[in-house]
RNA sequence: GGCCCGUUGGUCAAGUGGUUAAGACACGGCCCUUUCACGGCUGUAACAUGGGUUCGAGUCCCGUACGGGUCACCA
């Protein structure tokens, strides 16, 4: 049977030529990995870096895994992490389709075209006779059963209707691959397995799928996990048997969990979703995984803040590390915690409202002048309902907490400070921050006290709990002068009983 | 098990034959201070291991140990 190479021509016509192209491929899993962010973040990096083009491919082959809105997770990830695609399912492009499941008919064509170039061949093994090789070693390779059938063989096995795959034919002798991080790396043909292209059902396998796409929609640099590292030859074979220029291989070691596992959704880590859920900024996450596995060089080499912009321009394939990155939490809420701190405070009021309001109901506090007693305090959104609770209501608290040895206070001076400051107090022309402030110092220094002696008796009794974000002034303040002098009263009571 | 890859403080990491082996997180101490934070200063802590090569090795070579990956009609 004769194919159509004007078919194949037409192909190589529409692939852009002289850029830069890479491509994030994911499956659809319903959520984003760590370590697919990180992917997802260097091979669009390396495109923004040299002003190519980002590509989008959707990997669905796998049909039992399928799972409802999972690619628009996958946009809504991408967009909200400012990871922008040139080309893709929802946008097109020339080389399109972006969808593996809609390119099926295309990889039998070339499954075929590389039979006819002599590089793979069918096989019709059943499947029994495969179990049976692995029967005594599981790692066994197939044995090239199917290698050299004669063709009137094949054509009779044709014409019965026997299923069948196609099989990728490797040569003799020995493999060299480069990679841009793992240098040169050669391996023995003989160690390398006679790999299935296409399935039975007409399929194709990932591997062959990859090779396929990765060269028909003119993919530059290839950015994977490391654990594509030992198919990689595999790959090239298949590249030279075409006759297609092999892309620029960039393998990125895996982000860890712990020293012996990946991060993995199974294992309860967290996944980008997640994190964001608990109260991560998607720029602090972003700059943290930018950081897992790479690092930047020069005279930019102790810099660790970097936006997505600055990123793009100064990233460089060369930081990227061989060994593998353990994720480590509490370097990424330190990130946050930066983040957080460097939001204008109308844009960290933004953000910290709804959380303030998940515990404080009352709409008599302003959560505009909660929010900046929040903002150096915190290393995560979700922190902060705790934090700011007893705004809402006084919790309960025994008077152990008024003894404090650096104020120099205990439950009698609190007592005497209280039942003496508060009418002052009561009688205070104006309930704002200077007022309390320089009222609360004044008394302090009338009565030859640290002014710590005097807050903190005012801080406890205003808040009921020992840590508070912000001070006395602060806490009264948004309190409100008649919640203020109420809950005194309440302390003043308490100290009185004992 | 075969093949491939990796190994600098607890963690992320700089380092590309000559350094007192950076920096950051975490941890300890001090200062600041109305608590806690923030901020500032400071301390503890590392080249897996054995052989080479070299005047000189964290940097180059070989072995060993440990860890990971891969050996599917999964991706």
């Amino acid at each position: 049977m004769a194919l159509d190479m004007t078919f194949f021509d037409d192909m190589e016509r529409r692939i852009p030529k002289g850029r830069v192209r890479t491509r994030f491929a994911p499956s659809p899993t319903g959520y984003m990995h760590v370590g697919n962010l990180r992917t997802a973040l260097y091979t669009w990096l390396i495109a923004r870096k040299a002003d190519g083009d980002f590509i989008l491919r959707i990997e669905d082959t796998d049909q039992g895994r399928l799972i409802e809105g999972a690619v628009d997770v996958i946009y809504k990830t991408m967009a909200e992490c400012g990871l922008t695609h040139d080309e893709g399912p929802d946008v097109g492009g020339p080389v399109g389709p972006y969808i593996q499941t809609e390119r099926r008919d295309l990889y039998r064509k070339y499954a075929e075209l590389l039979i006819e170039k002599g590089a793979a061949y069918r096989c019709f093994c059943t499947k029994e006779r495969l179990e049976a090789l692995h029967q005594d070693d599981p790692t066994a390779k197939y044995d090239g059963h199917c290698r050299e059938l004669s063709q009137e063989e094949i054509d009779r096995q044709l014409a019965a209707g026997t299923p069948y795959v196609i099989r990728q034919k490797i040569p003799a002798g020995s493999t060299t691959f480069h990679d841009a991080i793992f240098g040169d790396i050669t391996v023995d043909n003989a160690d390398l397995d006679d790999q299935v292209l296409l399935k039975s059902d007409g399929l194709p396998t990932y591997n062959f799928a990859n090779v396929v796409d990765d060269h028909l929609m003119g993919i530059t640099h290839v950015v994977r996990g490391s654990e594509y590292l030992s198919s990689s030859p595999k790959y090239n074979l298949l590249y030279e048997a075409f006759g297609w220029d092999v892309p620029v291989y960039i393998h990125c070691s895996p982000v860890m969990r712990d020293a012996q596992n990946k991060m993995s959704k199974r294992h309860g880590d967290p996944s980008y979703e997640d994190l964001i859920a608990q109260g991560y900024l998607t720029a602090a996450v972003l700059n943290y995984v930018a950081l897992l596995g790479w690092s930047p060089k020069g005279d930019i080499a102790e810099q660790e803040i970097f936006s997505l912009e600055e990123l793009s321009q100064v990233f460089d394939i060369a930081g990227i590390s061989k060994s593998p990155a353990i994720f480590d939490i509490a370097k990424l809420d330190h990130f946050n915690a930066l983040y957080l701190r460097a939001m204008t405070p109308e844009a960290f009021h933004a953000v910290a409202a709804p959380y303030i309001r998940q515990s404080v109901k009352n709409p008599a506090i302003d959560t505009a002048k909660v929010a900046p007693l929040l903002q150096a305090r915190l290393e995560t959104l979700t922190e902060i309902p705790e934090k700011v609770d007893f705004f809402d209501a006084l919790p309960e608290y025994g008077t152990e907490l008024f003894v404090n040895k650096k104020s120099k206070s205990d439950e009698e001076s609190a007592l005497a400070v209280l039942q003496d400051y508060l009418p002052i107090m009561e009688r205070l022309p104006a309930w704002d921050h200077d007022t309390l402030y320089n009222s609360m110092v004044e008394y302090a220094a009338g009565h030859e006290m640290k002014n710590a002696k005097v807050m903190w008796p005012i801080r406890i009794a205003a808040a009921g709990k020992a840590v508070t974000p912000g001070g006395a002034v602060e806490i009264c303040e948004i309190l409100g002068r008649e919640e203020t002098l109420r809950r005194i009263r309440t302390a003043i009571e308490k100290l009185n009983r004992p």
